[in-house]
DNA sequence: AACCGAAGCAACCGCCCACGA
DNA sequence: ATCGTGGGCGGTTGCTTCGGT
């Protein structure tokens, strides 16, 4: 006996898994734009889920941190991006997919469909971010204890770095050319850190040779290259500047234009090819860094 | 078919802050 | 000014479901 299954046979009752259209008109799953907003709305106000909230008709504190926590953050994580700071990832774990990554972004600015270009977008982020890894690694290498020893070729930026101590903030100066040292540092001095690997554990330092060697096989189409970060031998007090390091903009989100239309809904327009480092774009290290230990302005 | 791991979600717990006595 | 209380909020945990082996 037992009792029929429920739904059969009553009248327009279908069954079997939901179809594309139907999935779009199911109720709950987030949205794109909402997706968009939330981050947007992360960065600017951190974990107040109930402040988030109140900006997303429909949705919940709890269900908009669960749906950080568990598709977000991956998101975020994925492309480089830390979830908490909305910056840059400070692990190094990045560079070995530098190369492919350097490749794509340099392909960046086709045309192509809403998603195609928000997905090259992240590859450019992720291009951005592996690069200001680089420049986290070589400043913790010139200001940190992990080098026992400066090495000869050390010695030309732990010079320019003392040199170029004197406290101007040079931000986004605009090709004004001396680098602020804090800066430098603060920049280093991001979350996390703390748990950049010691760069001196997997290979000791020899000066610069080492520290460029991390990046032989990068550069493609993106102005880095090994030779270029060099900046081996010279004499030390060589006239070495760099462009000041503006800090990356708070969140890529802040590129988009997010607007609630009142009516429930989110709109979001993405700028294209916004990056959290477009004031990094003006970073010159490590292309002014030249093979003749003198590195050009 | 059973087991295992991952993912998603709801609910609980503890902390913090505002407010009143 | 201080202490107690209640509410709100965020972090964490545990249960359920799903997919893969």
């Amino acid at each position: 006996m037992g009792r029929s299954p429920c739904c059969d046979g009553e009248a327009g009752v279908k069954k079997g898994p939901w179809t594309p259209e139907e999935d779009k008109l199911l109720r709950g799953r987030f949205t794109d734009d909402e997706e968009k907003l939330i981050i947007h709305l992360h960065s600017l106000l951190g974990n107040k889920w109930s402040s988030i909230a109140t900006k997303l008709p429909g949705r919940t504190d709890n269900e908009i941190k669960n749906y950080w926590n568990t598709h977000l953050r991956k998101k975020l994580l994925g492309m480089g991006i830390d979830p908490v700071t909305h910056r840059p990832r400070t692990d190094l774990s990045l560079l070995a997919g530098l190369p492919g990554l350097l490749a794509a972004a340099g392909n960046f600015g086709g045309a192509g469909s809403a998603t195609g270009a928000w997905d090259m977008n992240a590859l450019r982020l992720q291009a951005d971010a592996a690069k200001f890894q680089l420049l986290q690694g070589l400043v913790r290498a010139l200001t940190t204890a992990a080098v026992p020893a400066p090495a000869p070729g050390m010695d030309n930026l732990m010079a320019l770095l003392a040199a170029s101590s004197g406290g101007q903030s040079g931000m986004n100066n605009g090709g004004q050319h001396g680098v602020d040292q804090s800066m430098l540092l603060q920049q280093c001095q991001w979350d996390g850190m703390n748990n950049l690997p010691a760069l001196t554990n997997s290979a000791p330092a020899s000066g610069m040779h080492n520290i460029s060697g991390m990046f032989d096989g990068f550069g493609a189409g993106d102005g880095l290259s090994s030779t270029e970060l060099g900046c081996h031998g010279g004499a030390s007090g060589s006239n070495v500047t760099v462009d000041a390091v503006a800090p990356p903009r708070p969140m890529v989100a802040n590129d988009q234009e997010c607007n609630n239309n009142g009516g429930g809904g989110v709109s979001c327009e993405q700028t294209p090819a916004s990056s959290p480092f477009d004031g990094l774009e003006s970073l010159n290290l490590m292309d002014d860094l030249n093979t003749d230990g003198k590195c050009h302005g």
